[in-house]
DNA sequence: AACATATGTTAGCCGTATTAACATAGACCC
DNA sequence: GGGTCTATGTTAATACGGCTAACATATGTT
């Protein structure tokens, strides 16, 4: 029941709501109304106070539940790293572990749900900051350790099942990785759509996997 | 000289300055204090008091030279996209025709522009909206053709040399692409210092790319 | 010199984030 | 069952930033 973004009135807290003063479980209303709005128009145009009506309540409300809008910003981007390491823990675990198609359905699904809700995509990877210093960071989160640790373990099994060595799991997890953000993000920004109108993303995924695991392989058996 | 970025009091345009009343050459002036702003707080943070006032004028005056705050940015990021695309060109230009390196000097390039400047490589690639309808799109702007032109055209070379059908021309660059942008994203958002400290991104997208094109170019013979 | 145009300035409006001071609902205690 | 504490709301009020309106001053045209 942790899993699906929290539809207020749910389980175990207290869900009076009607006419009440008090809400009953704003701080998850609030983060649904957040991702609602930041699906419709990314988390630029997002505004406290568009949440806040959404929930029914007064635009200061929310700061009983978050610091600040940066604090909201950020338990949703937890919640949408919980549901996509989910998603990329049961694909890794349902296709043949080593396979290749495991890593391609993992990229597959990575550009999926970022082409699906581009704003929440643009909000869990878009940081702007050009300073790493301050404060903790988004994939920082132990479900983005989660996510990163599905691909991990995909990458590594893939390299065993081909008896290469484990030195490169890194670098190959770095390449993938910049394949299907890439990809994602130049798709979510209409980049393919205005210079390559005919490119099916899914596929760009399935053939530079292929050729860069190839490639890869082809390196490994030559020298 | 229309190249670098103009330094206000430069060449044709009248720019008297000092203690006059108009400032002289105020647009490139915002430009110049724009892309400062932005290199070191990155897009959002920008405002246009600020670089009002790094001009020397009051916050109302940008508006006599861009329509809004956007209208600056767009301008800026076209000069941006302008000096990209004159590296891509001459790195093409400078390397064998046809040849691997010349296109993973150019991804280099790509990754190195955006590492040096987080906020400009946000500026250029980092629109957030979910609606492509309204209003031309950055990379619509002719510069922003010419740099994808530049990649096309080595990519191009790369097929031709090694007697492949041009069908997957664009096909390969939808993938390189996806490589060097991904890896500047997870570069600049800290994502790889996060999960991947020891990663050499410059050495990524050289092994990314080769790993590719040897995968593709082993596709191809065996068919 | 008078006008027309381009480019600045000041003052003010509006929307949004955030805080301060106050209000009320529930829970807990006796 | 009433008193008190805490959590959670509400209504101002403040501050900041984008933008426009009304006014001012250069420039240069004739």
């Amino acid at each position: 029941m942790s899993e699906q973004p929290s539809t207020a009135a749910s389980s175990q807290p207290k869900a009076r709501r009607a006419g009440g003063y008090h809400h009953g479980d704003l701080r998850s209303a609030l983060l649904d109304a957040a991702r609602q709005l930041i699906e419709d128009r990314g988390p630029n145009e997002f505004t406290m106070k568009d949440a806040s009506q959404m929930a029914g309540v007064s635009v200061a409300a929310p700061y009983r539940h978050f610091s600040d809008r940066e604090g909201l910003l950020a338990a949703l981007t937890d919640e949408e790293f919980r549901i996509r390491a989910t998603e990329l823990e049961t694909i890794r675990d349902s296709l043949p572990l080593g396979s290749i198609d495991a890593i391609i359905a993992m990229g597959q699904s990575y550009v999926s749900r970022a082409v699906e809700r581009p704003g929440l995509f643009h909000l869990i990877f878009g940081s702007e900051r050009p300073d790493p210093a301050g404060g903790p960071h988004h994939l920082e989160t132990s479900n983005g350790d989660r996510c990163f640790g599905a691909l991990v373990g995909a990458v590594m099994a893939f390299v065993e099942a081909h008896s290469c060595p484990k030195d490169d799991v890194m670098g190959l997890v770095g390449q993938l990785w910049s394949i299907v953000h890439g990809a994602a993000s130049l798709q979510i920004h209409h980049n393919f759509q205005r210079m390559l109108p005919e490119i099916d993303t899914q596929a760009l995924i399935h053939d530079a996997a292929h050729n860069l695991l190839t490639g890869y392989l082809a390196g490994q058996n030559r020298s």
